[in-house]
RNA sequence: GCGCCCGUAGCUCAGUUGGAUAGAGCGCGAGCCUUCUAAGCUUGAGGUCGUAGGUUCGAAUCCUACCGGGCGCGCCA
């Protein structure tokens, strides 16, 4: 257990005995009570809230509460000090033994250090990349792709069920467009003149070998056949062939998910019926008309039609949404409404990894969420932006036309696994990210996955270069020689099960990228005054047992830093080269 | 016109889900280093947190209205 949570625990027996000998009242809402580290390390090791959130409800002041709480908390275990201060938050020193106590918890936990129990068990799907079927990802999925990932480890260690979940658009008219594309190709592997690529059918070549091996597998049979007798057929290959390649792409950046829905399964299974069904019966559906959109101009034709709608402004949508198109066929929302509904079967929450582009939908679906679930789960949507690729300061220029697109295959093969997947952390999902393929190959401070990287291969250099020093690394330590200055170390490092959990709770997988940033960067700071004073090294000459204790210190960031880059899907180097 | 997202240092961005004197990197200024603990180090300046109200012990954070930018807005997916 961590620091932090100790106290927290300890905190609440303090407020526990209050209660009993009546300084507060029963029943206070703890919720926002807090013991955290304050920003200022002047305010000590550890600050908290309490008299501030509770002398309200306990109608008396902040002061009056914290002077209450004061000495209490004084005769903690471990604590040497207790200060009120500012407006009635509780300062905390604690005996500098918290902080190796710590350090050996981090050692000792090693990889479990940090995992928390907050999901309780909780199930959560997390729904991410979900690209159509009909070609490889490209840069514009990548993004994605990695936060979803990160995000479903991420709660993962925070103590939920996660389900990592791709939905397969192999229903719409786009698969259709894909199998003709193919016959196309099947046409070519025979050896006709097909002259061309006609309009609208998908003309990049990783549908050629797809076409081949169904020209190799039934000769020309249905070469002048019509598109009725071959297109199911077509589609489904084709289908197959292109799941193979995204999951081959997702292989790529370490992704693997637990679950392909099928969207076309979803109808055959008549679930699309069922889920219109309990929304007719909950009176949200109903026959009507839209009202003409607002983005059409005047002389945009439009035709008014009656269609089955589904009552979303109910909960919020600026307007209702169709479920069925007037020939009877699904929309893509009316799918998608019995999507969510079947993963919220057996799901506590939903998770959405979304292009931003999409933010226009998030309302239907929550929508359809909420009233097919009676409210019981909650769908939460992340929506990521762009990301825009620049070649040493140049924009890389794609042409939507003739696939002129980067592929993610083509990214990965270039600068690597972990350094898509660092750079993909490095921003909040919902804002533009730029990624340049030169810089993020750099080896300088500037380049956050080379820093983090870097500090976790100094450390492994310790571990080779400690018996050159005359250093058993298997000896016992003496933490008692580490310094305030590297104790700090340890309580910047002592944040991590914060981070992770806040991170989890947010849906923001990319607080943990800063908070490694910034363990780096203490550690280097650190590190560097070995520089000037051989003795401030962590290895020191003729001796073993300060280097044996600041080794111990290392191996303990080394552990945060591998511990952060796993829940990233990024690996920890041992060296650099 | 409506909805969602965003607006924080010259630039790119964080900000512990309402906490104390708002942080980091780049860039800029000033020193230092020329190394095998390597792909530099240390330090300084730089802010009406878009604007104006409101909520309260306390607001970059929550609410309202404006300003500015992005995305979206037939039965497409």
């Amino acid at each position: 257990m961590s620091l932090y949570a100790r106290y927290a625990a300890l905190l609440d027996g303090v407020l526990d005995e209050l209660v009993a000998s009546g300084g507060l009242p029963a029943e206070l809402d703890r919720r926002n009570v807090t013991v955290e580290p304050p920003r200022d390390p002047s305010h000590g090791d550890l600050a908290t809230n309490a008299a501030m959130v509770l002398a309200k409800p306990a109608k008396t002041n902040p002061r009056a509460l914290a002077e209450q709480l004061r000495p209490r908390l004084a005769a903690m275990a471990g604590v040497t000090a207790a200060e009120v201060a500012g407006p009635g938050f509780i300062n905390l020193r604690l005996q500098a033994d918290a902080w190796r106590d710590e350090l050996r918890t981090i050692l000792g936990e090693s990889d479990r250090y940090g995992m928390s129990t907050i999901g309780n068990g909780e199930r959560v799907n997390v729904e991410f990349v979900s690209a159509n079927p009909t070609g490889p990802l490209h840069m514009g999925h990548c993004r994605g792709a990695v936060v979803g990932d990160a995000l479903a480890r991420l709660l993962a260690a925070a103590g939920f069920a996660v389900t990592k979940e791709y939905y397969v658009n192999d229903a719409g008219a786009q698969v259709d467009t894909l199998a003709r594309s193919v016959h196309l190709r099947y046409r070519e592997a025979l050896g006709q003149d097909v002259a061309g690529l006609p309009e609208g059918l998908y003309p990049g070549d990783y549908l050629v070998s797809v076409g081949a091996r169904l020209a190799a597998e039934f000769g020309d049979r249905y070469a002048q056949a019509p598109e009725s007798e071959w297109l199911p057929l077509f589609r489904e290959r084709a289908i197959a062939a292109m799941l193979e390649l995204i999951r081959s792409d997702l292989a790529l950046l370490g992704i693997h998910h637990d679950k392909f829905a099928s969207e076309a399964e979803l109808q055959r299974s008549g679930a699309v019926d069922r889920a219109m069904q309990v929304l007719r019966g909950k009176g949200l559906v109903y026959q009507g008309v839209l009202e003409r959109p607002k983005s059409l101009d005047e002389q945009d034709e439009w035709e008014p039609v009656e269609l089955t709608l589904f009552r979303s402004t109910a909960f919020g949508d600026d307007q209702d949404r169709p479920m069925k198109k007037s020939d009877g066929s699904w929309t893509y929302f009316g799918s998608d409404a019995a999507y969510h509904w079947q993963k919220a079967q057996d799901s506590d929450d939903l998770v959405n990894i979304w292009g931003a582009d999409h933010s226009g939908t998030v309302k239907r679906v929550q929508s359809a969420v909420t009233a097919l679930t009676d409210g019981r789960v909650d769908l939460d949507v992340k929506l990521v932006n762009m990301v825009r690729l620049f070649r040493a300061g140049e924009p890389v220029k794609m042409s939507k036309r003739a696939g002129d697109f980067i592929t993610l295959a083509e990214v990965v093969d270039e600068v690597g696994k972990d350094v898509v997947r660092f750079m993909m952390l490095t921003k909040r999902a919902d804002t533009p990210l730029d990624f340049d393929f030169a810089k993020v190959v750099e080896a300088s401070k500037d380049n956050p996955v080379f820093y983090v990287q870097y500090a976790h291969a100094r450390i492994s250099s310790l571990k080779r270069k400690a018996a050159d020093a005359g250093v058993d690394v298997g000896a016992s330590a003496d933490l008692g020689l580490l310094d305030g200055e590297e104790l700090a170390l340890v309580r910047r490092a002592s944040q991590f099960p914060r981070v992770l959990e806040s991170a989890a709770a947010t849906h923001e997988p990319h607080r943990i990228a800063f908070f490694l940033f910034d363990l780096a960067a203490e550690f280097h700071a650190l590190w560097n005054r070995g520089n000037d004073d051989p003795a401030r090294r962590f290895l020191v000459e003729n001796n073993p047992q300060l280097s044996r204790a600041r080794l111990e210190l290392a191996f303990g960031i080394g552990q945060i830093v591998r511990s952060g880059l796993e829940l990233m899907g990024v690996a920890a180097t041992e060296e650099m080269r």
